[in-house]
DNA sequence: AGTAAATATCGACTTTTCTCGATTTATCGA
DNA sequence: TCGATAAATCGAGAAAAGTCGATATTTACT
């Protein structure tokens, strides 16, 4: 983790900070699958599915993408892939290595 | 403070990063007048005046203007107005402050 | 192999940001 | 009051980001 443009930019836009909010509490947030649903890809498939993201984001499958692998390339979102699906998740370490940086380095 | 878009569209810009950084040392970073003269800026005007960054940064007068208000309209600088001139400096309590909000709330 | 589903990538157009030079405003000193 | 200096604001053109629909890739299931 380090302090860049290239991280700020990413959070420079109210979607994908809402990104990192809904993925914070995915149980209450993702509404178009079940909460027993939602438990299970969290706790078995390590994060939530791009077409759930994308129906709560309201915008086109190809820019929720594209978000998605933002945030990741810049350290705040990993994933994983299980056949068809890939599941994002928050890096929390990440998250809490930049609020350090920002107390200090900024 | 609040994490807002706009907040982090001011820091998604590498000479607006480069800003803060220089007022967090700027007796180091400012040499286009000396030491001292950065010292008594600081202790007894509260700042560093708007011509010596425009002076680090390379860009024109117009631009490093606007990029200090935008630092200020989200809260990261404060400044005084002495004269005609306008001194800039860091707001470190909402500095710590955005670092315990992203540690928390993002 | 063939089809279908989920995600990723591409190309194009729109909107926003960057950046400048010119101008305006504010303040000081003669 | 006039001229000079510092900073802020304005308008415009260039560069970057946002966003979409279409297409490609990957994987699963017949």
């Amino acid at each position: 983790m380090e302090i860049n443009e290239k991280l700020f930019k990413a959070l420079a836009n109210q979607t994908r900070l809402d990104i990192l909010q809904w993925l914070k509490d995915p149980e209450k947030e993702i509404t178009s699958v079940s909460c027993e649903t939602v438990r299970y890809m969290m706790t078995e498939k390590g994060g939530i599915c791009v077409q759930d993201i994308v129906k709560k984001a309201g915008l086109a499958q190809s820019t929720v993408s594209k978000y998605l692998s933002d945030l990741q390339d810049c350290g705040l979102l990993e994933s994983e892939r299980h056949g068809k699906w890939t599941y994002y998740r928050r890096n929390e370490a990440n998250l809490q290595a930049l609020a350090k940086l920002i107390a200090t380095a900024l």
